[in-house]
DNA sequence: AAAAAAC
């Protein structure tokens, strides 16, 4: 199974090292665009390059990566009973006009579509038992899915249900709905701590197109930070600390093997009820990090209080049973589909258990999202706005919510968003900090917000793992010098080398495998308007596309990611909505079309590949537009260890003088901040930043060296020299 | 100036 992403991988550095990325030079204009088919290619390097690849991606993959190859969602143009002619080779007929497109299917039967349908046993993996009070997870998991082929009907019935999974809570296995209310009273009473029973439907559904391959044999070099006042010891292993019956059984269905550093100090940091803020790059598991910990107090403290507000809300309410409920945990999330990706974590985690999770999301129907509430709600996820509304219906009391996560927790605190947290937190019924505990996780945590954050904070500890902000160097950053009305052009050579089977045909008259829907290619632009213009000028050209952005309907965003992560779509035009903590395995290639302001974005969006120890390649196009965040940009690629382009170098050495504010986000800075910023960008446009002529001198402007005489592989412009080298040891220190 | 997040 493995050597299947090797061998994309391979090929995916090999169709980009034959891009001339010096087309980017703005010498030539929109005209430059050129494909250099291998044989014209200088064939040594690229031999070194590949192979270089493909050793240090070996060490990446020790697990066998549970792909989605359980569910086909994808694998075939069949997709829940609608046919995908968008898909067939590579003539792409020209669909129905956007608004039409990527409906998924007639009657809704798409949507969603890979949560249902039918599918085929996977092959375990790596067969794991955990032998504790009738755990045995792998083998009588997997044998039992696979007798359920054929079964198809049953699971299509509830999987291809439009919001399917507000469905999901029974434990009877699909039990009828009348009789809720009383399942979930016996949820609640009894042992929290014991197992339920299993249920096999339930468990493949959860489990089966997991793809936690997290592994890493050896690692232990990333330098960890832990301060604050008796901070607990890590550990090394799952075992190290008591979670439970449950919560070492959903880890042993998850295939997690050994705990990814960040949830080495998270854990016990988070069992011994303690305050946390934790910084932690981009995919290196920090949603396990806080849910397995809260999850498994949840199991052996009971539900407490909460159990008799909820019943005591239900008896005031008559004979509708509970109104309120009264979530022992929340989790708030930054955009909805993230928090929707928090929610199908916990749903795992909290398989077979008494805890019942729920998400609650703005742009979808808010009356089924409060009658899923109503069958029981222990910890909630939710982005702030519709949270907000569900506490003003009544329909949700934070009174009882002993555990507060802020996912993405310096974009919770930002501008944007920091008043709705406070109303959430602070002015309303939730306990007090002190109270209740309050974990915040990020892969960037800027000082000032930093700094506002430790008002919702007592006595935490502060977990830094690796720098924080810093990028995982398993990506590959690439920055390239591409004008304004290159871009498009540009773009597509990129995409020919890497995403679309082409008919490019090597020396020996191969076709060369492209990589396809394994390979998922994520182009972020600034603007909504310009993500749909970008994808429709793909979709024009040929490319299977689809976009993401905040002026899409819900429907459209959710059916958009499903329709990339399954490959249906390997390429998924964004804007920031993308940006955060969007888990999507595959995503081999990200292609900063418009470079973000701020740096922090910046580290966020590369963050979508790379992820779990795997490599990934993030492309980035630069241009005198983006002057605000050169020096940040340089010394994020100095720090990863990327080759820096000389030109860039020289812009930031400029940049540096012209700009007195240079590395403070506008954001952070109250209110002269913004001022401040427009100085830095009036600066910019008045000629200093000076775009060209500081590129050109690039050969002589630089005072790093591109590793002396041997620069000058592919890339010779503009100093973007080096073959596509990457660091020999991955995140996880393979 | 833009994006995100409630209706």
């Amino acid at each position: 199974m493995s050597h299947v992403a090797v061998e994309n991988a391979h090929g995916l550095e090999q169709q980009l090292a034959v891009l001339d990325l010096s087309a980017a030079d703005g010498q030539g204009g929109g005209t430059n665009r050129r494909y250099i088919p291998p044989h014209l290619r200088n064939k040594d390097v690229s031999k070194n390059v590949g192979n270089a690849f493909a050793a240090g991606r070996q060490g990446g993959y020790t697990i066998a990566p549970a792909t989605n190859y359980g569910w086909d969602g994808g694998r075939n143009n069949f997709v829940n009973g609608y046919h995908d002619n968008r898909m067939t080779g590579n003539t792409f007929n020209r669909g129905p006009p956007r608004m039409e497109r990527g409906r998924g299917g007639v009657g809704g039967g798409g949507y969603r579509g890979n949560r249902g349908g039918s599918f085929n046993p996977i092959n375990p993996a790596q067969p794991m038992s955990f032998d504790a009070g009738g755990w045995n997870t792998a083998k009588d998991a997997y044998s039992s899915f696979g007798n359920n082929r054929g079964k198809s009907a049953f699971f299509n019935d509830r999987g291809n249900a439009n919001r399917g999974r507000f469905e999901h809570g029974g434990f009877g296995g699909g039990g009828g709905g009348g009789n809720s209310r009383w399942v979930e009273e016996s949820r609640d009473d009894g042992d929290w701590s014991k197992p339920t029973p299993r249920n096999e439907r339930l468990e493949h559904e959860l489990f089966s197109g997991s793809n936690t391959g997290i592994n890493f044999e050896k690692y232990d070099d990333i330098p960890v930070e832990a301060t604050g006042q008796n901070c607990p010891h890590h550990i090394e292993s799952f075992q190290d600390v008591d979670m439970g019956e449950i919560v070492m059984g959903n880890i042993a269905l998850s295939r997690y093997t050994r705990p990814t550093p960040v949830q080495k100090y998270a854990i016990p940091i988070v069992k011994s009820k303690r305050d946390l803020m934790a910084c932690a790059q981009t995919g290196s598991g920090k949603t396990a990090a806080f849910l397995l910990p809260i999850l498994s107090q949840i199991y052996a403290d009971g539900p407490g209080e909460a159990l008799n507000a909820a019943k005591a809300s239900g008896q005031e309410n008559g004979k509708f049973g509970r109104r309120k409920q009264y979530p022992i945990s929340l989790v708030l999330a930054p955009t909805r589909e993230l928090a929707l990706q928090i929610y199908d974590e916990a749903r795992k985690f909290s398989y077979r258990s008494r805890v019942r999770p729920c998400v609650v999301y703005g742009g979808a129907d808010i009356g089924q999202q409060i009658r899923d509430l109503e069958r029981g709600c222990h910890l909630l996820v939710a982005t702030p706005g519709r949270l907000v509304d569900m506490m003003e219906r009544g329909k949700i009391g934070l009174d009882y919510c002993n555990y507060l996560v802020l996912d993405e927790a310096d974009r919770m605190l930002d501008m944007g968003f920091e008043p709705q947290i406070r109303r959430i937190v602070e002015q309303d019924t939730m306990p007090h900090k002190g109270i209740r505990q309050t974990m915040m996780f990020s892969a960037t945590f800027p000082k000032e917000i930093q700094i506002l954050a430790r008002d919702f904070l007592e006595e935490y500890i502060f977990l830094a793992v690796g720098r924080v902000g810093s990028t995982s160097e398993n990506i590959t950053q690439k920055v390239v010098w591409v004008e304004e009305s290159d871009k498009r052009s540009f773009l597509l050579d990129l995409l020919s080398a890497t995403v679309i089977p082409s008919e490019v045909q090597d020396s020996t008259g191969d076709n060369i495998e492209k990589p396809g829907k394994d390979s998922l290619t994520l182009v972020f632009v600034e603007t909504k308007k310009g993500a749909d213009a970008l994808e429709d000028f793909l979709y024009r050209e040929g490319y299977a596309c689809t976009s993401i952005h905040g002026d899409r309907s819900q429907r459209d965003r959710e059916e958009a990611l499903n329709q990339f992560r399954s490959g249906k779509c390997p390429i998924l035009v964004a804007t920031a909505v993308a940006a955060r903590g969007l888990d999507i395995s595959n995503v081999k290639h990200v292609i900063n079309f418009d470079l973000p302001s701020d740096i922090e974005e910046y580290v966020h969006r590369i963050g979508r590949t790379g992820r779990v120890g795997n490599l990934g390649l993030a492309t980035s196009f630069f241009n005198d537009k983006n002057g605000n965040i050169t020096k940040d940009l340089l010394d994020i690629l100095v720090e990863a260890k990327q080759e820096v382009p000389s030109w860039l170098e020289s812009l930031a050495y400029e940049h540096q003088h012209k700009s007195s504010n240079r590395g403070r986000s506008k954001r952070f800075s109250g209110g002269f901040g913004a001022r401040d910023y427009r100085q830095t960008a009036a600066g910019v446009n008045a000629g200093g930043f000076g775009g060209r002529g500081g590129r050109n001198q690039a050969g002589h402007g630089g005072t790093r060296g591109f590793g002396g005489g041997g620069f000058g592989n592919f890339y010779t412009s503009d100093g973007y020299g080096g073959n596509y080298s990457h660091s020999q040891v991955d995140w996880w220190g393979n």
